[in-house]
RNA sequence: GGCGCAUUCGUCUAGUGGCCAAGGACAUCGCCCUCUCAAGGCGAAGAUCGCGGGUUCGAAUCCCGCAUGCGCCGCCA
């Protein structure tokens, strides 16, 4: 591969972790830069010093470094060509920078208090009028501007905006946008406190740093006039701007916290695959054709293109990514599953099960689950029956096992079946599952799921059951559940005198109960009136 | 209120004037496989391409208007 001039950023603002949103705008550049063997570049964008979050900064690198996004530059590589990638370490670029427009013209000073603002925007949104700053500051004579700097007001530097023409430019998703200059205020460049606004620093830094695409989000569509005036301003070249749809709610309202999961380090806690994440951000907003789903990140980054990406906002589809992760999970090799699988397992059975996990064991018990998960953390749901001293459930669990139809719909209607009475074939199923238990003592050696399976399915003929019953109701014995992996694959990796100790367990109760309903219903006949 | 962007099955999307009475995927439903659940296979249902005009022999695709949704209009990014 060649090296291009394509140098692409992503350039968050540490007030949070960032959401899927924000990071696929991140995926779209580094995949871009990716593709044409450009460079990416990570940039903090920390100008507003009231919203800075600590830690986020962090969060921002860790949720880059989970999807396997690296970056050629950033806060962290501190030899970079452009160092320091930190607004903040930068500000004599920016505060120079103003100065170099208020210079040509091209800016000034505004001493208007935030009050002044504040009555200045109430009374146009109550006239229903455009807001936006009255300029009154932009002509002020030498006399007036002694004045209120001998006050001591502290000024902001802002632009001096073309009253009047248009301003357009070619954003590469969205073609055209024409903007009429009259509807753009005079922006604030640099804040009282020295600090610039994003559009200075932005501005500054992408030009700074070679930037050649820039690819954010949808919501800066509306100020790209400006950036584009600003650059003309100081005689630079734009950058080509493509401009990102959406990531939306359910709701069709843009992702917040109200959405549930939004963080994407959220996903990683539930148990969803860095590769299925990825795969599935890719595909929100971007296609490769009219068929492929599920990608490598190899096919990722050799596909992408900035032609295919749509310029509709789209809904992020949890169920779709479920999905896509149980593709990911099945195709993972057993070893590199159980080892994802290990710390969601720890950290999710009950208490009393001991801690470490016993690695061999796991690994069988998650050969089993694999293909049945579709994220990580309902591993400990599918497979807490292997860890667990016993399983419980209600006797009548057991027939629902059989396929017992009546049953089983109100438990799919989430009926609670504990103080359902023992159907009146108790006694049968007892003495199949008695014929069972005695056919496995037999089997003293080499307790392998052929062989159980073996003994167990000889056994169906003579008792007289059938496969689906008998496997339904040692089922529910052996796990407490009604669905759960193969059978003999089960009882194998439970191994032999934990599957006895079950059975027995669930024969006392199967005896107990019936024993009990006979005596309930012996009380219950009336012996008089 | 102004300006901007968007609008194809419930959802993500394919589609760039005829191959589209619209293709794929998720979800849904059915069948097969089967010891259950998954997985897998097969199949069904689901979109008058937001609406209305135009241009054209022909429009989901081009133009205009409208509607709706979203975004921006901060010394936030």
């Amino acid at each position: 591969m060649v090296t291009s001039d394509v140098r692409v950023r992503y350039a968050p603002s540490p007030t949070g972790t960032p959401h899927v949103g924000n990071i696929r705008t991140a995926l779209f550049n580094w995949l871009f830069a990716r593709h044409h063997a450009g460079k990416f570049i990570v940039r903090i964008e920390d100008t507003d010093q009231e919203r800075r979050v600590e830690g986020a900064e962090e969060a921002i690198l860790d949720s880059l470094r989970w999807l396997g996004l690296d970056w050629d530059e950033g806060p962290d590589t501190a030899d970079g060509p452009f160092a320091p990638y930190v607004q903040s370490q930068r500000r004599q670029l920016y505060q120079d920078a103003a100065e170099r427009l208020i210079e040509s013209d091209d800016a000034y000073r505004c001493y208007c208090s935030s009050a002044r603002l504040d009555a200045l925007r109430e009374r146009q949104t109550k006239r229903k009028a455009p807001t936006g700053y009255d300029r009154k500051c932009r002509n002020l004579s030498q006399e007036e501007r002694a004045e209120v700097e001998a006050s001591g007001a502290a000024p902001v530097v802002r632009f001096k905006t073309p009253l009047t023409g248009k301003t357009t430019f070619e954003d590469a998703i969205r073609g055209l946008v024409t903007w009429e200059n009259r509807l753009i205020d005079d922006f604030v460049l640099l804040k009282s406190d020295g600090f610039p606004t994003y559009h200075l620093a932005n501005i500054v830094d992408d030009h700074e740093m070679r930037i050649s695409h820039v690819f954010r989000a949808d919501e800066w569509l509306a100020s790209t006039p400006r950036h584009v005036l600003l650059y003309a301003a100081f005689g630079w070249d734009p950058p080509i701007f493509a401009h990102m749809p959406l990531i939306l709610g359910a709701d069709r309202s843009k992702l917040s916290k109200r959405h549930g999961a939004v963080a994407l380090l959220d996903y990683s806690e539930q148990g969803f695959l860095p590769d299925a994440m990825l795969n599935f951000l890719a595909l929100l907003g971007w296609s490769l054709d009219d068929k492929t789903t599920v990608m490598s990140r190899e096919d990722l980054v050799n596909g992408f293109t900035l032609d295919r990406v749509v310029a509709s906002p789209a809904i992020f589809d949890v169920e779709k990514l479920s999905w896509i992760n149980g593709v990911y999970i099945r195709e993972l090799p057993t070893d590199q599953f159980a080892e994802a699988a290990l710390p969601f397992l720890t950290s999710g059975l009950p208490g009393d099960v001991p801690r470490p996990l016993d690695w061999s064991y796991t690994r069988e018990v998650c050969e089993l689950v694999q293909d049945r998960a579709r994220t990580l953390h309902e591993i400990t749901e599918l497979a807490d029956f292997f860890y667990t001293g016993g399983v419980e459930f209600p006797l009548a669990l057991v027939w629902v096992g059989m396929g017992d139809k009546q049953l089983k719909r109100r438990v799919d209607e989430g009926a609670d079946l504990s103080d359902e009475p023992v159907p009146e074939d108790a006694p049968v199923v007892t003495g199949w599952l008695e014929a069972a238990e005695r056919r496995l003592i037999e089997l003293d050696r080499e307790w392998t799921a052929e062989r159980v399976e073996e003994a167990l399915r000889s056994l169906v003929p003579e008792i007289d059951s059938s496969t689906r019953k008998l496997f339904g109701a040692l089922r529910v014995a052996l796990t407490g559940r009604t669905a759960a992996p193969p059978l003999f694959e089960t009882m194998e990796v439970l191994d032999r005198a934990i599957c006895l100790e079950r059975i027995g367990r669930a024969l006392d109760r199967l005896r107990e109960g019936h024993q009990r309903q006979r005596i309930d219903s012996a009380k219950a006949t009336p012996t008089s009136d």
